[in-house]
DNA sequence: TTCGCAATGCTTATGTCGTAAGCTTATTAG
DNA sequence: CTAATAAGCTTACGACATAAGCATTGCGAA
């Protein structure tokens, strides 16, 4: 079955690392970092583990690529935009996509070998910044400090044994009776006032950028 | 000879979660948290990998313990401070511990299950807070908001390829001219001034830490 | 058509890791 | 001294990354 089959039925789709690091992606998305194993990507892409070395250096490699997938999923701001409207659209965009893949803040040891889509896209932020009138060093302090916060944020996020308002609710009610009351007094109450207000950590998000980049707003104003 | 080598040579000392959380944290530190494994923790006490199952449950109740031990070097900020004055001693502390075990920040899943330190901590910020006169959301809101930026500092400060400004200066003479220098325009202009200014970037912690004290301070008195 | 060759994928094997199960030795209470 | 208990050890297994080398596919040249 020479000619017949190569025409019809399996005609081999070849592999690249293209197609590897998306897979690889893919299986972190659904079940972790934890999930992904040169075994599981093999069996992911119909494979057995030892043809992926054909496209890939080692796992090092692998994790290293598919941060910088992530990184590209970040919207660069526009270049014509104002940095503050430009420096809030990226943040959002970039907590969005780091919560959509939560296991890239965990690898970011991978930052020390940047890939082309982070290079890029400190490239498109310091340009904004630049052009509005910031200094090299003004500019590296602002995105640094986002930097940190957008990092921060979803790190302490990622860690919430809860995400909804309501599951909030649950685990106030079935944890809270059991906290002996005198010894962790403060975070008790705060507990029991953010369950019964409805305080959603998600939102925190917003209004903490906002404190941020009126901070670098009025730092600027004050160097000019 | 039993009473005899009692007094003298081996008397065994026994093993204990305490002995073998402090030893995991020593390894880790020495070696980053991927020298800790359970033979070479064993090796470290002197003693076979499984005879560790004896005092703690399992690898992860070790991650979980020596987290627990690294908050507890973070000072707690005093009762009776000033919120600015407690909240900027205890980030400094935070991110100085952080940054001698670097690795800590890699497992901070481990919040999910807090240990005892962990709350103690929670508990004497928030009680700082709260007792300066913040709600208890906006108490949240400033201590999510400092630990934000304290662990997104720290996860870059752990991810840059250099630490002093002669790092950066040796970094940027051997890296600038295999940047082409129309890839990443601004990037590279960048790069070029701070290391001609002699940029820190440690020295951005305590600046961006004040941007976001002040900014809390304004949102408070906004308030009342 | 056939041959050769490079690209692609597979098989086998090794060393490291966490940890389950059960055994031995050391310590201590009676 | 003895028996119980605590501490540590031996052996074993399955998951994992990966080194080395073999087999297959498909294409261009003869």
């Amino acid at each position: 079955m020479p000619s017949a089959a190569k025409s019809t039925a399996k005609r081999r789709v070849p592999l690249s690392r293209e197609r590897v690091l998306r897979a690889a992606v893919a299986l972190a998305d659904k079940g972790g970092i934890e999930a992904l194993t040169m075994a599981s990507l093999g069996r992911q892409l119909g494979v057995e583990a030892m043809s992926l070395y054909r496209h890939v250096r080692n796992k090092e490699d692998i994790l290293d690529g598919i941060v910088d997938i992530v990184f590209s999923e970040i919207e660069l701001p526009a270049s014509k935009a104002q940095w503050k409207t430009g420096m809030r659209q990226r943040a959002i965009s970039a907590r969005e996509v780091l919560a959509r893949h939560s296991w890239a803040i965990g690898l970011m040891e991978s930052l020390t070998r940047p890939g082309p889509a982070n290079l890029r896209h400190h490239d498109a932020v310091l340009g904004i910044l630049r052009g509005s009138g910031f200094s090299s060093a003004m500019a590296t302090r602002a995105y640094n400090l986002l930097n940190s916060f957008i990092y921060g944020f979803v790190l302490q996020e990622m860690s919430l044994p809860f995400a909804t308002r309501e599951e909030m609710a649950d685990l106030g009610k079935t944890m809270l009776p059991h906290m002996p009351s005198d010894e962790y007094p403060h975070l008790r109450q705060v507990a029991i006032d953010l369950v019964k207000s409805g305080f959603v950590y998600g939102n925190e998000f917003a209004v903490g950028l906002d404190l941020i980049l009126d901070g670098i707003g009025r730092t600027i104003k004050a160097r000019a």
